[in-house]
DNA sequence: GGGCGCACCTGTAAGC
DNA sequence: TGCTTACAGGTGCGCC
């Protein structure tokens, strides 16, 4: 499950082999795959996320992305949050526009992996792209995704304060933790403003970005904060804390390569991640508490699980 | 505007 | 053995 970490290590791992490389050839192989994409000349969010597209939407918009994006040349890929993208060089053709990038969000089990052109394919690659890089010679760019909760986009770049541009469907997200340009006083504020339960807060994208369902369990259990607790009840020093574990959380899994389970997050070139072994709260319901040696309570939260100290995180 | 619930999707495990 | 159901979860949208 692609949080922060993971999304970094993939960037990581694009970057060299990405950065300078013209694409030779697009294949969508699966339209499902291009949710977040809009043909020049649509109204943005026709038949997007949480609506099924209609065949003819789909081969509408594979072309479109197909067309696009062959014979533009790669820049270097850059991150928020969990979005990916990669800015593409200005062009003369007028196709793809003048700012625009190659935008990727990975949802649940994406995977954009960096393969020789005549590697085996697997069954849940959506989109194939051929790309010839002038040190690393032609390679094939696959992103690939089992439950199709992430996509592919060609998106128009907006510029975001104070600096740099973002591409327009990632510009409502707040800055990630590890931004040098991350507002901690905002952070801070908007923490103790809100009424609504800790996990929830860090889970919004619009107040931090970057945090899914694992950081958020294995930062509260570090901060020992109650996922429930409402962000109005906790302190000035309590939500500095709070900022503090995240940090530590997301450098510690990305020195570690990432969270793996199950395969559903691989680097560039396959390999799994090791966090999974440092987890001291998610997925470990019913385990004793690495900290106090209580059982780790696992209780559902909004569709999923939340994980917790009962002894440790008590709710105020 | 805030909060909540649902839809999207597929592989796996558990239950019958 | 084979079928059904529940579960995992990030994001965006609609409703209250």
């Amino acid at each position: 499950m692609p949080e922060l970490p993971e999304v970094e290590v993939v960037r990581a791992g694009l970057a060299p082999a990405v950065t300078g490389a013209r694409v030779l050839a697009v294949e969508v192989m699966d339209p499902r795959a291009l949710k977040r994409h809009t043909p020049l000349g649509e109204e943005p969010g026709l038949g997007g996320h949480g609506s099924t597209l209609s065949e003819e939407t789909g081969r509408g918009r594979a072309a479109d992305f197909e067309r696009r994006l062959t014979g533009r040349t790669l820049t270097a890929p850059l991150r928020r949050g969990k979005f990916l993208w990669i800015p593409l060089a200005v062009d003369t053709g007028g196709l793809a526009g003048p700012d625009t990038a190659l935008l990727a969000h990975l949802g649940m089990s994406g995977q954009m992996l960096l393969r020789a052109t005549d590697a085996v394919d697997d069954r849940h690659v959506r989109i194939r792209t051929w790309i010839e890089h002038p040190d690393h010679g032609e390679l094939r760019l696959d992103f690939s995704d089992q439950r199709l909760f992430g996509s592919l986009a060609l998106d128009s770049l907006t510029p975001t304060s104070p600096v740099g541009s973002i591409p327009a469907q990632a510009a409502h997200i707040a800055r990630d933790p590890l931004d040098p340009h991350f507002d901690d006083a905002g952070f801070v504020a908007a923490i103790r403003s809100r009424s609504v339960g800790a996990k929830k807060l860090l889970l919004d994208q619009r107040i931090v970005s970057g945090v899914g369902n694992i950081y958020a369990d294995e930062t509260l259990w570090r901060a020992r904060v109650h996922p429930d607790t409402p962000g109005s009840a906790v302190s000035q020093r309590g939500a500095v804390a709070l900022l503090h574990h995240l940090r530590e959380v997301f450098d510690q899994a990305l020195l570690e390569g990432g969270t793996s389970f199950d395969e559903q997050y691989v680097n560039v070139n396959g390999q799994a991640g090791y966090f999974a072994h440092s987890l001291n709260a998610y997925g470990r319901g019913g385990e004793a508490c690495p900290r106090c040696g209580t059982a780790i309570k696992r209780v559902p939260f909004g569709g999923r699980s939340s994980h917790y100290c009962p002894r440790c995180q008590r709710k105020r």
